[in-house]
RNA sequence: GGGGUUGUAGCUCAGUUGGUUAGAGCAUCCGCCUGUCACGUGGAAGGCCGCGGGUUCGAGUCCCGUCAACCCCGCCA
């Protein structure tokens, strides 16, 4: 018996990756494991493409060389586990494989051990076979990731995050980790829950983010600090969407804002050459957000093509349309103009127009397309000849373009032309095959909650203002009530936050912290967090700021949405190993399930769910 | 919570206006083949047409419901 309990002369630390065998190896006897990737039964002679992580290597059985093992040879099938010893030899000119990495050379096998024989594959491996429905790949997962595009998602994740690791250790930072269960701040998106056996009624939340932990840190003296941390949020899933995901999160002391940018430009520089060999922009343009709301009507504009959008609020005075006319008083009037877009058919249109009434509340669409001559569309009538050419101007529409009009109340216009703007794009292509960065900057402090009547953090509610605005918020906080001017100022005050943004992916986010603690609680204060609330929520931050805080900044950059954009996938889930289906389960494991009335009763639960459901 | 797409062999799909015994490619199984490389080749087996109702002489096909996966809106500090 050989040392790795197999009845041969197999010795697993002699073994060579499939994809290292090369012709400078010829005449070596040599060991390679992995799985059957394809045979080719010839008769006297049987082909393996025998695949492990590294690539695959081409093994032959000889009838000549060894009846008796291309016998057992010949009982292979797909995805058996197998172990070769052989001897490497050079092929012949006209049997070299250039498609193949390690085609100029095989193996002749001369000693074959099936390590684990396979059932055959529910889903297909073959990188040139259909892909299996993503259903299956996520009920198989363990065989899906087998396949060479879920290897490469890998392998570059893995590069990926192992160059912002050195990145950042070459910077000063420290790794730290904080805490998975957590104390429930319910701000902003909702909780996932974990119930507390040594303390009945009493639940721990996971980190939405560790964003107060790490602003302790730097209380703490840390003063750099960063962590590939796990993120947890019970919100409803999309394609770039998981109730778990991975962010890069970084925090610093002593620091402006132009540091925290500079570093970071050159952090995602670095990690977007190594992990897929991509030049990014070292110094991505700044867009306030006012101008990427007013040119894209979007808070993350996609800037690798133009199409902005036009201004027509004066301009709709020259028309003699009403719905235009009234928009313009009461909302916005907005336009885009898309390059050669005159070539949407009327049904086109139709289901445009269809869509964004469906999903942007737009109250419909008005359009014309331009010809060389003149306006084709059922308002021109309301457009006499002047507001033609203004309109022209402004848009610098040319023949066999089409321009949208969209007049409604803001943020319907801003939502509708957006929409409009990147899914036309998309269907004209035109939108070239790069990667641009931009900072977006200048983001209102507060937001109007209609619901509740009340301010919202845009960003979160350790945001701090921007020091020329700063003045505002504290006198408002300590006023006795709010007056609809300071109401008007205060939606004005500008945070101190930045986005990064790619490729109109929202792909990281920070801002300069509060830390002084008598500005976070005005900020409570006008949040209508009371003294007593904001205690209990968030007390520990509160007191931590009262005992020296240096002040401080950070970042949380989404490893998986960059990972998407950097290997071109359609979905998040194509970049994680184990993601979950839109409702939150996972096909493989069976995740979630019914628990034991046992567990309930020790973590004094009790559910009130109508019937457990039978999946 | 709302809108949409899809569901047929192990896999990917086709299936006409509702009409005989539901097809193809790949995979599987049994053969043949000594230089293939997505090998080739002969044969065989393989179906709860997602599930439940309904309409009809007759349903994979039409209607209602339901389940699942996916996309979008709401939601996501």
């Amino acid at each position: 018996m050989s040392q790795t309990g197999f009845p041969s002369a197999l010795d697993f630390s002699k073994r060579r990756e499939c994809n290292s065998v090369a012709a400078a190896d010829n005449g070596q006897v040599i060991t390679v494991c992995g799985w059957v990737y394809r045979y080719r039964d010839q008769g006297g002679v049987l082909f393996v493409d025998l695949r492990d992580r590294s690539g695959v290597v081409q093994v032959v059985f000889d009838m000549a060389i060894d009846a008796e093992l291309l016998k057992k040879a010949e009982s292979l099938r797909g995805e058996d586990v197998i172990a070769v010893i052989g001897k490497v030899r050079l092929r012949d000119k006209n049997a070299v494989n250039a498609k193949l990495a390690t085609g100029e050379i095989e193996i002749v096998a001369t000693t074959l051990e099936l390590l684990s024989k396979a059932k055959p594959s529910p889903i297909p491996l073959d990188e040139h076979d259909q892909e299996a429905s993503e259903e299956l790949r996520l009920e198989y997962r363990f065989l899906d990731l087998r396949r060479k595009p879920m290897q490469e998602a890998l392998r570059v994740r893995h590069e990926f995050i192992r160059t912002v690791r050195n990145f950042l250790d070459g910077e000063g930072f420290w790794e730290i980790e904080t805490p998975i269960l957590n104390k429930s701040t319910p701000e902003g998106a909702r909780d996932f829950l974990v119930p507390s056996r040594l303390n009945a009624g009493e639940f721990y939340a996971l980190p939405q983010s560790p964003q107060i932990f790490k602003q302790l840190l730097m209380v703490a003296g840390s003063e750099r600090y960063y962590q590939i941390a796990r993120c947890f949020r019970d919100e409803d899933l999309r394609r770039d969407r998981q109730p778990e995901f991975t962010q890069i999160d970084i925090e610093m002391s002593f620091i402006d804002k132009e540091m925290i940018m500079a570093l970071n430009e050159r952090l995602i520089a670095a990690a977007m050459q190594s992990a897929f060999g991509v030049t990014v922009d070292a110094k991505p343009e700044r867009i306030t957000y006012h101008d990427a709301m007013e040119l894209y009507g979007n808070d993350k504009p996609d800037t690798r093509f133009a199409m902005q959008l036009t201004e027509l609020g004066d301009w709709a005075a020259l028309t003699e349309f009403k719905v235009f006319k009234g928009a313009a008083e009461t909302g916005r009037l907005k336009a885009l103009c898309v390059p050669g877009g005159a070539s949407l058919s009327r049904k086109d249109i139709d289901d445009l127009t269809q869509w964004v009434m469906q999903d942007y509340k737009a109250k419909g669409l008005a359009w014309v397309k331009v010809s060389e001559t003149g306006l084709e569309s059922l308002i021109t009538k309301f457009l006499p000849e002047a507001a033609q050419q203004e309109l022209l101007k402004r848009t610098g529409a040319k023949a066999g373009d089409i321009i949208f009009f969209a007049g409604d109340r803001a943020d319907i216009v801003f939502a509708t032309l957006s929409a409009l703007r990147l899914k036309l794009a998309e269907k004209l292509n035109l939108i070239p095959d790069t990667y641009k960065a931009s900072w977006v900057v200048d983001f209102p402090l507060f937001d109007w909650d209609h619901e509740t009547e009340s301010l919202l953090s845009v960003h979160h509610p350790f945001t701090a203002p921007v020091p020329e605005d700063a003045h505002i918020v504290k006198a408002a906080a300590n006023a006795a009530c709010i007056t609809p001017e300071m109401q008007k100022a205060l939606l004005k005050v500008r945070s101190n936050a930045y986005d990064f943004v790619l490729n109109g992916v929202e792909i990281g986010g920070g801002s300069l912290r509060i830390h002084a603690s008598d500005l976070q609680q005005a900020i409570f204060r006008l949040l209508k967090i009371s003294d007593a609330e904001a205690e209990s929520r968030f007390g520990f931050l509160l007191k931590g700021l009262t005992f020296g805080a240096p002040p401080h900044g950070g970042i949380a950059f989404g490893v998986d949405r960059v990972l998407m954009l950097g290997l071109k996938r359609a979905s998040i889930r194509d970049v994680m190993a184990f993601p979950k289906t839109q409702k939150g389960t996972c096909l493989m494991s069976g995740a979630p399930s019914p628990v034991d009335e046992k567990q309930l009763r020790e973590l004094y639960v009790k559910s009130t769910a109508p019937v457990a459901k039978v999946r």
